[in-house]
RNA sequence: GCGCCUGUAGCUCAGCUGGAUAGAGCAGCGGACUUCUAAUCCGCCGGUCGGGCGUUCGAAUCGCCCCAGGCGCGCCA
């Protein structure tokens, strides 16, 4: 695949400052950085590594340097501050290049091929079956589905799997808990809101009543043993719970490849268990089975309880085993909460240690928790913010935005839905994964600066100026129109984007994202407030629409990346 | 106690992996709609980058030590 405009002009720097200075391509592309201010230049060379060599100052290094270069091709001016060098692009030759090569590439502008024939394999979202679908499961989906998506545009092929929250002890709890209280015509009424206030009230009397405990272990322990009526009410509470979350997948138009939770792996554990023991890991400790892994200064991992139930790590390991067999991928990443990190590090050791040379490609990719009033949010103590509902008040009150702002909208249902969705994914997908967040309707609610509507609102805004210009866009324009400092901004910024969803997905880094469109949309928001685009200049407004269409195909993949809907019109 | 994460303006966050004067948004104040969507744009106000020591020509960024908050650390997931 060819080299985007900006890695045509870093290379062009290379190749200048390589023929005078004793560094490598790489060391020279990484010294590059951008001056302070436009008006300096494009792309600034320090010059201070080369002090010590040249036993000289790096001002004097910078002017000596200065002197002996020349500019080529697409670099304009070479000028010398301080102990930088300062490359300036000529945007003669720029901005046509940029924005030609947006224009040619349309919707595929910031994609490549470094992933060609590599298979990833994301892991995400996954709900507990029985539990509603808080916003602190969203942070995994939103943020799963988008590094899902930077991975296609690097050319992988990306499975996206739910490993759905479908086994473990919570059952043995629901169990026991609709046996004593639960009522059959209601659970059909509303199923995930019963199940839920089962949930939390076994919690409750759990407190008062200890028997409740081992009650709830006996009768998980009934449903591995494969007892018919706890097979029964299981499969029946995850049939309704699945059918909830469903919804809300598609709400978020999120598609999984695989649903294979986690009670996809039972008949598995039985062997995983057998492999670690052949291998020689697994030992005895007070009753339960154990890999120790204190000469690797980690807690042990456990692989099943002293009453012969079995545990997470274990179908962990069942399931990354199964996986690699599957679909032999180059990369696995899990999405999952960063209170989980010590668990992945057990996982990954004891896949390490059976000697699966892929062990290595295993990544957690964790996220800060979501906290709610004055601690995490917790579904046992009912302390959690329905989904649901945080949707249907985003579209609510996008609905009487609209109203206001635009009430000749036409599919207005449908622009609320996306708008107000849009801005609850971009509130979670906004901030570097690793901060905690505390749930906060203002912020959740708020649709000015920088947030998911305004993004797509000045998405819909040059859609806008497209559409009224009604006629083909053509990337044979008069160039030198588009050289005002906004728009050189701009065309910067737009030159940027390849580089932006490779951090992206490297970092597994959405937001580096989200803050790019956010900058392209300042930049283009100004352009828009200080120039009109349509006017009775023909030359003129040829060249606008172009500039204009490239802004809004970069916005609308950026949106697509985050797994956002890009409306034409709000 | 041990380990990991976070700490930048009143609030929410950027800061290009060590460089030039630390940037946005929200909130507050003041401006810009007879013209392509004012969910926008412009201006003002606002910072001992948690604290200290160190490495370096140069530190918000790297190292060490503290402080504060969060999360983990054997039968939950």
């Amino acid at each position: 695949m060819e080299n985007s405009a900006a890695e045509k002009v870093t290379d062009q720097i290379v190749d200048i400052l390589k023929q005078q200075v004793k560094l490598n391509p790489t060391q020279i592309r990484d010294a590059l950085g951008t001056p302070p201010t436009a008006e300096l230049g494009d792309y600034a060379f320090g010059c201070f590594t080369l002090a010590k060599e040249w036993r000289k100052s790096p001002t004097a290094i910078a002017q000596e340097l200065t002197k002996r270069l020349r500019p080529e091709s697409y670099i304009k001016k070479i000028e010398n501050a301080g102990p930088y060098i300062n490359f300036t692009v000529d945007r003669e030759k720029f901005t046509p290049l940029v924005l030609r090569e947006v224009f040619s590439r349309g919707d595929s502008y910031g994609n490549c091929d470094v992933g060609a024939g590599k298979t990833v394999v994301v892991d995400f979202s996954s709900p507990n079956i029985a539990k509603p679908f808080g916003v602190g499961h969203l942070r995994s989906t939103v943020i799963g589905n988008s590094i899902c998506r930077l991975y296609r545009c690097l050319g992988y092929t990306c499975i996206g799997i739910n490993h759905l929250g479908d086994w473990g002890t919570q059952f043995g709890k629901l169990i026991a808990a609709y046996k004593r209280w639960g009522k059959e015509g209601q659970l059909k009424a509303e199923p995930v809101r019963q199940l839920y206030s089962l949930y939390v009230k076994f919690h409750a009397e759990a407190q008062k009543e200890k028997s409740l405990e081992k009650e709830a272990r006996e009768w998980f322990r009934r449903l591995e043993a494969g007892e018919r009526e706890a097979i029964r009410l299981w499969r029946w509470f995850r049939e309704i719970s699945l059918k909830e979350f469903q919804r809300i997948y598609d709400i978020l138009d999120i598609h999984f490849d695989s649903y294979a939770g986690e009670s996809f792996y039972n008949s598995m554990l039985a062997e995983t268990i057998e492999e670690v023991k052949a291998a020689g890991f697994a030992q005895e400790s007070q009753g339960a089975l154990i890999v120790d892994l204190e000469r690797f200064g980690i807690p042990p991992c456990l692989l099943r309880k002293s009453d012969g139930s079995t545990l997470y790590a274990t179908r962990d390991i069942a399931a990354a085993i199964y996986r690699f067999n599957t679909y032999r991928f180059d990369k696995m990443i899990y999405v999952v909460g960063a209170d989980q990190r010590l668990h992945f590090q057990q996982v990954f050791k004891v896949l390490e240690l059976l000697g699966y040379p892929w062990a290595d490609a295993l990544v957690h990719v964790p996220f800060g928790l979501v906290r709610f009033g004055n601690g995490k949010m917790s579904t046992r103590k009912g302390n959690v913010v329905f989904l649901e509902e945080v949707f249907q008040r985003a579209v609510e009150l996008t609905e009487k935005i609209i109203e206001e702002k635009n009430p000749e909208l036409q599919d207005r249902r449908e622009v609320a839905t996306q708008v107000g969705v849009g801005a609850i994914v971009f509130n979670d997908l906004s901030t570097k994964r690793m901060k905690d967040v505390d749930f906060s309707w203002d912020r959740m609610l708020n649709f000015n600066g920088q947030t998911g509507p305004y993004v797509q609102y000045t998405y819909a805004r040059f859609s806008s100026v497209l559409r009224k210009y009604g006629r083909q866009v053509e990337d044979n324009v008069n160039f030198s129109l588009l050289n005002s400092t906004m728009e050189t901004r701009v065309v910067k910024l737009l030159s940027r984007f390849p580089e932006v969803v490779k951090r992206a997905a490297n970092e597994y880094e959405p937001s580096v994202v989200a803050t790019y469109l956010l900058d392209l949309c300042e930049a283009s928001n100004q352009f828009y407030n200080h120039f009109r685009v349509l006017s009775e200049d023909l030359e003129t407004t040829k060249a606008r629409v172009l500039l204009v269409w490239c802004i809004k195909t970069v916005l609308g993949k950026g949106l697509k990346v985050l797994g956002m809907k890009a409306p034409e019109r709000m």
